[in-house]
DNA sequence: GATGAATGAGAATTCATTCAT
DNA sequence: GATGAATGAATTCTCATTCAT
């Protein structure tokens, strides 16, 4: 992976077209599946396109770098983890008598345990590349509508999780998770972990000053 | 006839004498200088060489690959992190008056402060060659020593940290840390950061079963 | 499957129908801003077809490959310039009191004033596919018109420049504006670069052994 | 020959070494008989290293890219032909007994003569890529040196050749004989040539304003 | 007449690593 | 112990051209 002048672009066709979201959707899974399988070190643009089954130079068409294949990726992944993450506390799946809190952690859980290696790999650039901001939008946003909506439940004025409160909570859930796939612990299955990331955001929210009342159910 | 063969040796002379000593921490230091200002997609073994003053054929004396160099450095950091937060800890430092709980986290996040850039790019190299348990390590001891010498201080029968719990808390710490400075945030400077941490520990100390009194003073 | 073939037909559609004109233009319009603007390095088909307004297909119906359409280009502007210097020969400028030399110096230079980078790029293209001979007929055909013309004017029996002098005086003009502008000099604005150029002329005709009489006015 | 920065460093290794000269030497040749035998078009590093003997790493060795190795042969031309003209003006060939006017320019044609296809790549490189003015020096050096040489000879106060005058002459005479090698014309190896070329030359200084008395002899 | 997605050979350049000196 | 010239496989990316619609 030379130097590389990141471009400012990093879609070139838009996917307007069934078509063109497609090819894209074929790309990002040949180039998840080479992750998984031969690592990222066997990562290579020619690679992709043959394993997509599309020639070099239309990969090129839709991807002006390699990087830019990755970067798409991660932002497609934050998004399907907002996306999970909100239906997991919305209560539309099996977990409906679980707490909030419950839910929104196992719900992070799932997502780490989705295809790791390839979750490590594009989040890696995706951070080498200075988007560290986005990495972090979707979970502060889900933990800002979590609290909120909480605060609407309990019919009280509890105030949102304000600046580095928030920040804390959330980056140490993800801290831990990540941390246990990263690290081959053998904890990832476990519902003791859940339970301890439970007992963690619930200790720690209660305890902030302004939260006299516990702030989730 | 060229790229990596990843050798089992990552280390080739021993540095028993002060001359081979010298020159590792030459070549380290070069490394990390190189990421710091250029970044890793600069570094390449010739410049290493370069610019810690030797042929390149003296580096591979030294080490058997270019990730060899990156793995030492970051199990040198790894040690010396240990080593500091035991320092912290142990009250060798002008913040005795502080309670443990928060001079381990002080520690910790002066650590990640020290060349972050560097810290990140040693560590994911030394994850991604599979060395996540000797990343987890060092900082699982520190709190397993801090818990004993708690319970020996309160003179009581306080189950140390274990399992779940123990990983649960040194993570997110680290977790909360390192996304403050991969994001880019503003927090990594302020007090507030490492005020929250406290909490987060503390708070979830205080909520372990086991543990009816405080773990930390 | 890439690649050219240099193909023999050097324009496809006959420029009969004014659409397919326009179209041509546009197309030798858009490579001349190209290669002003971001030089011929930058020059590529698709560019080419995109800023002309077109489908990469419809330009490949007007031209067979890339270097025609530069081939066409310095046809185009070859039969502009002899049609620009006869004018100025003739009379119709706002120069009809100068010498007829002058007159033909000074539109030589205005010549290579338009648009030079294109002008050079063009014939780089136009000589290196052998179009040399194309290259040299216009102008040689003015010398000898107004060699001619100047006869008829002298009423004298003044013999055409021949061969190797009207190579020279030709040639030798051309290569001095060209140097001018290639070189970056600062002369190409001056008057005292037509001046010289006029002596060059008038002094070499003078010294060709079968003019006695100055062959121009 | 895609898009590149133009690398401030024309040269890497310094040629001290014999050896490094050699290899030098090899490349230089490599590339005059592809573009020779094969056209520029067909010119790439690749196969530049393999007439060359060497492997294409070496050559990035000794060139930084492509255009470095053009340049530089440039340069190394423009310095033979100051080097030979000057010799052929000192006398230390066999026309001893010609003009000095009539040496130079012979000197001159001899110098295009020599591998035509190959200067004109390559000056078109050296040229695009902005050098115009180092063209332009070696010849305009020897201009001078041969007007001062005269007015020594001539003990006369002639004035060197200035400004435009200089420029106009030595122009003149290389556009002619380029233009005797582009345009494919018969005449490069005909004495007419040199004749014509010879009396353009002197015409032109006898009529220059300062000079009463003949410039050269 | 026009389109533009797709092709894929090919070009430039890099860099980990070796090994003869 | 050290050197550093040499290697060459590998990788990224370009762009002229085609052809099915």
């Amino acid at each position: 992976m030379a130097k590389k002048v990141q471009s400012a672009v990093l879609q070139r066709r838009s996917p307007t077209q069934a078509r063109a979201r497609a090819t894209i959707d074929a790309i990002c899974e040949a180039t998840a599946r080479i992750i998984e399988r031969e690592g990222i070190a066997a990562l290579n643009t020619n690679r992709i396109a043959e394993r997509a089954g599309l020639s070099i130079g239309t990969l090129y068409d839709y991807f002006p770098n390699k990087d830019a294949i990755l970067i798409a990726m991660a932002r497609r992944r934050l998004a399907r983890d907002e996306s999970l993450v909100r239906q997991a506390i919305a209560g539309h799946g099996r977990n409906e008598d679980a707490s909030l809190v419950r839910r929104a952690v196992r719900a992070m859980v799932t997502l780490q345990k989705d295809r790791p290696k390839v979750r490590r790999a594009i989040m890696a650039v995706h951070l080498a590349n200075g988007f560290g901001h986005e990495h972090a939008r979707p979970v502060q946003e889900i933990a800002e509508f979590v609290a909120e909506r909480n605060a609407q439940l309990l019919g009280e004025k509890v105030p949102a999780l304000r600046g580095a409160a928030l920040f804390v909570v959330t980056r140490a859930v993800i801290g831990v998770i990540r941390a246990a796939f990263e690290e081959q612990s053998q904890l990832p299955g476990t519902t003791e972990l859940e339970d301890e990331l439970v007992r963690l955001v619930e200790a720690y929210l209660s305890a902030l000053p302004s939260a006299n009342t516990p702030l989730f159910d």
